[in-house]
DNA sequence: AATGAATGAGCCTTCATTCAT
DNA sequence: AATGAATGAAGGCTCATTCAT
């Protein structure tokens, strides 16, 4: 069994309230103090829970930290697929830049520190996959008014790396102009395609 | 005083070699075991030196890591220093990038824990600053042949965070392709800068 | 947060128990062993409990320390604050004495080594205060049938440090005579307060 | 061989420079840094000699702190052996205490320290002895004048612990009249061998 | 004799996790 | 289900002491 995931899908109401507040709780610890005060200890007396309790629900600090980047990812998720409506690549690409940007600026800190957390071998392997930002621009990518890419899931991985690199130092900088910072994403992201603005 | 600078500059021979085995074993706990298995006592251990030895030099783990840090920047230092006699602006950034990406090729995981390590505040003061890898390519955007950047210094700190970005996910994925790596390179960085190649 | 005030309150039962453990283990350690054995890992074990339950209750080894001073001071409270209702001020003395003596009697060496321990400054800071030996002594000499002193807080001080030294003395021999171990201490403090014996 | 006593003596004049240099080290570090800083590669280096010559010199640690222990007996014996050739027990005993206070007002943290650490057991055993503080005591009470004591050995140490006692209080509170303490220490010794001043 | 690099036992402390209640 | 007391492996670091040079 997989030690990643939650360990039971909480199906009565209270334990729905309870996951939710573990989640908060070690968002907030993360952003406010980071990675080094994220423990599970911590995380359960913020959430006003046991220790225990949180163990009920999560069966390790890892699948904790996974389940957070998967409720962040989910809150992107809705906003990040409508890109597939737009009727071109171009515009398409456009719109997932500016999903991004949106979710980065909402909770800076929290983005980047998971994004560094995804890094980790163990996170890569239990969260990508086919519902991701990756699989989203891979799809873009294939649009005809794009140039095509001699290799589009590297193209994907490249443009998804950009988009959150220059995202997470706009956080790190307190940069909070999202206009600006989607003009330069979407310069190096086009450029980067060889379909640069003029 | 700071417990991030060495602690003991070594005189003798045997302690020149002792500092450069710590600082070897620990590059190497990192790529092959990650950031989780870098402790004081499993680098000792590997560098055949007691954990006495390395505190001698070192006044505590950060300290390690941030030398490992300083150790590849000056391995890096010289070549990318000569991007600056390039002769116009395009050329230094292809001159750096190339020396990036062959400074990157040669130890890609360990490059790609140390960018991460080095994003933790503590980490930034303490290595960054005028020796770096920013103020380098800082000069260079001011070159008149590049497109004036509204704000030099965050241009030049996204052009780095495109370049480590790319990189680091090139190693991930074993891509061995130099020359290929920097074309995309190029094309990120001359669209970001809006000075696209034709 | 001081880290040397008790870390958490014990409430479940058990808890209580595991407190009381810990610090009897403590002094007992101190006792048979001295200061240099007095050590976090040592006291958990005798105490039969891990360490890391010392360190649920404890934030430290200071802390450790001073809560054991501040049982012993506890034990002996009760005993010593009863000298204020003695009708006199040399009968209220000879009262503290008394109650002093048989404190240190009953656990010669651990109170010797607590005495000694409380010198440390970080110590004095702690323990001392309001509930301590030495305001106790201030109020009594302000008594008017004892000599009126010219710095009574000094006088005070002194006629502690009167009272701990013989009886760490005492302690130290293998002195048992309680009734003549009073005696020279009132004899000794009466004469520091130029009230001596006829 | 004992571990305590000084392993060679120095009979070259440079070594005796050594030596002497060593013990001022540990002094400094003592009274300036307190016993927690008190280790033998700081002594080494605030006394510039390696840490081998330190070692070559004193076989240990405790040695070391013994040596500095009996450097101050010996600068305070000569003025305290004075006081055998006082005419009367009284006078002498004055001239004792007068020669401890003088001591003490001199180096008092240092000499606080010391009394300290000569409580341990093993320090006990090295200084204490024939040629000490306790036996001149010894001797002086002995004299007809004053009052027989039914244990003059007990006399004498508790004699000796409360000068003590109240030198080591008065260093503490950075007391500096030595007029004051003299009297106040007179006071408290004569009021306990029962022959108080009127 | 002197040096100082090296050693390593040992101490302090944290935190992920378990389990009796 | 919830609680929180208890666990103990693991890791950071110091410092007395040794020994090759």
């Amino acid at each position: 069994m997989s030690a990643l995931r939650p360990r039971k899908r909480p199906t009565q109401p209270r334990a729905v309230e309870t996951v939710a507040c573990i989640l908060e709780a070690a968002a907030q610890i993360l952003e406010a103090q980071g990675q080094a005060a994220f423990n599970t200890n911590a995380v359960a007396e913020r959430a006003g829970v046991s220790i225990g309790s949180l163990y009920q629900y999560f069966p390790g600090k890892d699948a904790l930290l996974i389940a957070l980047m998967q409720r962040e990812k989910d809150r992107f998720g809705a906003d990040a697929a409508a890109a597939l409506s737009e009727p071109t690549g171009r515009t398409a690409l456009q719109h997932l830049i500016q999903a991004a940007v949106r979710q980065q600026l909402s909770r800076a800190e929290l983005a980047r520190l998971l994004d560094i957390a995804e890094e980790r071998p163990e996170a890569r392997k239990a969260v990508d996959g086919k519902s991701g930002f990756g699989a989203l621009i891979h799809q873009i990518l294939a649009r005809p008014d794009l140039p095509a890419q001699p290799d589009v899931a590297r193209a994907a991985d490249d443009v998804g790396q950009i988009i959150r690199a220059l995202i997470d130092a706009a956080g790190l900088r307190g940069d909070t102009d999202a206009v600006a910072l989607e003009r330069r994403l979407c310069a190096a992201v086009f450029g980067y395609l060889g379909a640069a603005q003029m």
